[in-house]
DNA sequence: TATATTTTTGACCAAATGGTTAAACTTTAT
DNA sequence: ATAAAGTTTAACCATTTGGTCAAAAATATA
């Protein structure tokens, strides 16, 4: 007989867009694509299985139970905005240049990530101390900016401001017009999807300009 | 026979801190404490006849449905919110008086009333068009707003910027600190429940000058 | 090719959950 | 005092939901 083992696996790798990747990181995605729009409670076992296209069984299976699923996807979701962070965070320049470059890249970040941050935030508020320490696990590090502006403050480069405020002031503008958007888009352009975007577009010099008003001399 | 209901009456009324108020409102106050906890899809009937001290049933007797107890939730929720604002809103008043004005008072509602905007942003995101609605009918009226500031800059009070973004500036400075208060008290401040409110008192003069330093000529 | 291992599936289960109902209890009206 | 109306309760119900299991299918190994 012939070994059609090949044959299939070609079929697989032709097909990527049907059956692509591995069951384990289907599963990811469609739990991904469902926990963050719906989050913890709202999220059924059943629905991913549907999205990713695969019995509900694999999904304890691979991840055991709902809840290692979800702390999986909550990782993943971490990730996504880490590595821009750090290396704008890590680059060498100086603080009004790096609030530009963080602002934009975050921004950016956000708006291919849109559901992460209600996400976090709703499922911190509901297990914060379990959810923080996989924040930390995470290596987040938000002492990394606060001593930068503290740092900035002391060589003069800006206004003696209080970094805490400050920090909170960029996350604020940034995060904000983001989990509000579904309720502002529809306030404030009549649900008008490509107006939003103009408008978000638009943010991230308005915010840039906004927060380097704030802490120029 | 004696008529004891006087009496009974009487021990209800001395008892308010058990017995308070009619069933009717209790089971709101209950529902209010577990869905803007938890969420619609996080919140169980069950918790809030506990949380009532009364039997589930009261719950259906009384308003039917789990949604239509929501919906009454949600609307106590914007209500909550409305007064303090619209009154801010009407008084006639320069507008960098009114900017300090309202990011006072919006904030110590915000500090009264911490669960809101998240439980609000959630829900929005879950159903965006009834609860969206529900809104309208509140009274809810950013246009309000956009042409106060119009105005403003028309007359030269203030710096010409897009009224669209002052606004969401407000509001992402005031909002966001009070929705990301379980992960930021703990990143900043270790937890320390006084020391973030001490940040919170401290922020609404930040936010103000913040704002009026970007609107000043 | 035959055998062991891994992956996938459908049937099933127990607990949870929103909701119903009839009876008991309380209050009001006559 | 009695009947009527309103309120409260416990027992139930149907469905949903996270999770299990044994068998089937597919794959890897010998």
């Amino acid at each position: 007989m012939v070994n059609f083992i090949g044959f299939n696996q070609i079929l697989i790798i032709i097909c990527m867009t049907e059956k692509e990747q591995n069951t384990e990181e289907r599963i990811l995605i469609a739990a991904k694509q469902v926990f963050l729009r719906k989050g913890m409670a709202g999220a059924r076992m059943q629905e991913i299985a549907n999205e990713a296209g695969i019995n509900k069984s694999l999904l304890h299976y691979y991840y055991r139970s709902k809840d290692k699923l979800f702390l999986a996807v909550f990782r993943l979701a971490i990730q996504n905005f880490l590595p821009e962070i750090k290396s704008i965070l890590l680059s060498d320049v100086l603080v009004t240049e790096k609030i530009d470059r963080f602002v934009e890249g975050y921004m950016n970040v956000l708006l291919n990530n849109p559901f992460v941050p209600l996400f976090i935030l709703q499922e911190i508020q509901r297990d914060p101390d379990r959810l923080l320490n996989i924040f930390l696990e995470e290596g987040i590090q938000p002492q990394l900016i606060l001593e930068q502006f503290e740092r900035a403050v002391q060589k003069g480069e800006i206004k003696a401001v209080d970094p805490k405020h400050l920090l909170i002031n960029i996350l604020s503008l940034c995060i904000f017009p983001i989990v509000a958007r579904p309720m502002m888009q529809r306030m404030l352009y009549d649900n008008d999807s490509d107006a939003y975007n103009e408008f978000l577009r638009e943010r991230k010099k308005v915010v840039s300009e906004f927060v380097k008003n704030a802490i120029k001399k």
